[in-house]
DNA sequence: ACCACAAATGTTAGCGTTAACAAACAGCGA
DNA sequence: TCGCTGTTTGTTAACGCTAACATTTGTGGT
């Protein structure tokens, strides 16, 4: 393990110092499925082909081996009080030797509750939904339950219906949508659904009946552009998400009210996310060169930042000397984007938990807070003062 | 709808043409959870509070609204043959009116099938895994079958025997882990489950018990190492990932020996996958100006490439011109890194696919192929001949 | 009209758990 | 010793579904 402090060692070699001879590894093999543990239960140890498994023991072979009534063995499972702690002992044994697990099937069946959350995450698997997966993921195992996914296509509607039916069908205790389109959010809020339901991103007016959690989309905007002025930045250039996604329409809308709070009159110029159309935008910039002044661009996410950069690099435009960049979400990379990204941040991991609370306390019949999170504005490179 | 193409749209004022109106949006507003929609079995439409909701329908419900037996009912929504097409008509009506769904946990009670595929994600949540895992889940959602996640921090193999733990319990038919460190595989293999599990990654040696399914890691740095020494490269300097890291280890291992066939000798530097690591060889190299040749870097993954670009780049040393560098993984933003970076793709999705495959011809008792999926290169910007 | 036979539908018995209640057992004062 | 508490354990009945079998209904040949 040397990788520790993730240093570059060199090596000796022809023209380098040290090299490290690589270690050599063996051959693929084949796999080779083990079985259960439950001994008691007398079953085979088939090494390959791996025999249909036998039954799982039940509470009621449990509480025959401990010499006592199933109950019992459930009111230890359970953690009832009240159970002497020698049969309790005596259960525990057996339920080890047995290797059981309860059956979740039956519990489900006769207390009504899944323990399951459902989370259909929609549309791209970039650094924001899936940061956000994770922390709900997370804080729904913290409250024990147990998180059901479902993927779909963004504007595939079938598929979303189909996603919901899987987790009704499942019985899930409520469901987590991550999603930020809007024709997304208008099928949900006409759906009809007898579990809490959640979605995760930026709120769209005009649909009253969503409950959704985001970042705030809005104040990250503010934060970057007001970054930007405070730079003394005058000719601000927005790199807006496109118009179906309703966080790139939030974020627009943060920037023009600070441009406009301060005098300023930006331009909006329409990207789709990727990379290609910052970089579009960066090859139009250093066309039209402008020897007049400072540019700055707020991109409305890192990708996009990172087209514009490369596209300014490639042309010889100097950032930040000549033109101030501004990027949001503040990927892993933007750091070492060239020069490193000024950017917005976005707690994804404490989005996600904020969530798991919120739709839990729907769950229980409480009211869910759905206060937005606050961003914070990651300084690095790309952004200098306009009068540089 | 305009940001179509993603072309840059320019506006007009001030300095620029063109500019767009920011269009204005509304206010957030408080959720609003909506009832289910079986109007038959009467239940209460709570708005806000969410009132503990009504049972829903069960089959013997639907069965007594259209004058059948329960079973009739179970047979045409197990898609039965030999049920009359009136009969099953009135049935569907019945069904659609109650909004009645199925009990899972009833029917997995009962069949011993609970059509739930379990995926513990190990690690970090970088594109790589995500990418597998969206495929894994679409993967297993065409063969009907539902997908359960559990994350776990790398390292912590109490948090693993928990995902585990709560994979049995919920009876999952099949359990798929995807991990790249030893540590966890060499748990993995010390496991007894009585149920497939496969993991999604390199295979390391050693652990014959272990069903493992990535993609072919070591052919993948063959082929960048390859494309270095076809472009006419003979000073290669592999940057690999940690060595816990499986495939980290495997890129490595071909690397090496494909410059070995070509009576090659590589200088080995390790690196720990965040761009900060090739950022520091970036500046190790720089540091040494060596102005008697080209130089070529195999940096075992993308975000390592990034940093390394990046160092190079402030160092105003040209890449390709005086070191070519080739990545792993083939991120989105990959091709848009400063410059472009040749890369090895993996082909993440059908990963996952294939995973899924494998993994139920485990669960129906035939053999699994477990046949690694071959990467391929993509060509771009930052590799240069060597005679350049 | 009647029987034979197939097609369509109905009945019954679990699956493994928890909830609700019932019983047995201990301890203790009279 | 008896009855009265409480504590600990046992019994029974769902939960909603499918599998296996039983029964009814329909169809065609005679």
């Amino acid at each position: 393990m040397l990788e520790g402090r993730g240093g570059a060692r060199a090596a000796e070699p022809p023209w380098w110092p040290g090299a490290v001879p690589a270690q050599s590894r063996r051959v693929l093999r084949y796999p080779e499925v083990l079985q259960g543990v439950h001994s008691g239960a007398g079953e085979h140890r088939g090494l390959n082909g791996m025999e249909k498994r036998n039954r799982r023991p039940s509470m009621a072979e449990v509480a025959q081996h401990a010499g006592v009534s199933h109950q019992t063995v459930s009111r230890v499972i359970n953690g009832f009080a009240g159970v002497r702690p020698q049969t309790k002992e005596r259960i525990e044994a057996a339920i080890a030797e047995l290797g059981y697990r309860r059956n979740n099937a039956a519990r489900t069946l006769v207390t009504r509750r899944s323990g399951l959350l459902g989370v259909i995450a929609a549309g791209s698997f970039l650094y924001g939904p899936t940061s956000t997966l994770a922390g709900i993921e997370e804080a729904a195992r913290h409250r024990s339950y147990t998180t059901l996914l479902a993927t779909i296509r963004e504007g595939a509607q079938q598929e979303f219906e189909n996603a919901i039916g899987v987790c009704l069908d499942r019985a899930v205790e409520a469901i987590v949508v991550i999603a930020a389109q809007e024709d997304v959010m208008r099928y949900l809020s006409s759906l009809s659904v007898d579990v809490p339901v959640i979605v995760v991103g930026p709120d769209p007016h005009e649909l009253p009946s969503l409950a959704t959690m985001s970042v705030d989309q809005n104040e990250g905007a503010r934060l970057a552009v007001r970054h930007l002025l405070e730079l003394g930045h005058r000719r601000i250039v927005l790199l807006s998400g496109p118009e179906r996604w309703v966080d790139a329409a939030q974020r627009t809308k943060g920037a023009v009210e600070e441009c406009a709070a301060a005098g300023v009159d930006p331009v909006v110029v329409h990207g789709d996310w990727t990379p290609a159309s910052g970089y579009r935008l960066g090859r139009e910039i250093a066309e039209r060169a402008e020897p007049e002044g400072a540019l700055a661009v707020f991109a409305a996410n890192d990708a996009m930042a990172l087209g514009l950069l490369s596209a300014l690099h490639e042309a010889r435009v100097e950032v930040p000397g000549r033109v101030s960049v501004v990027g949001f979400d503040d990927i892993p990379e933007a750091e070492f984007f060239t020069p490193s990204l000024t950017t917005v941040r976005q707690d994804f991991t404490e989005l996600g938990h904020r969530v798991v609370e919120a739709v839990m306390a729907e769950v229980d019949g409480q009211e869910a807070d759905l206060t937005p999170v606050p961003p914070t504005l990651s300084r690095r490179g790309s952004t200098a003062s306009a009068c540089g």
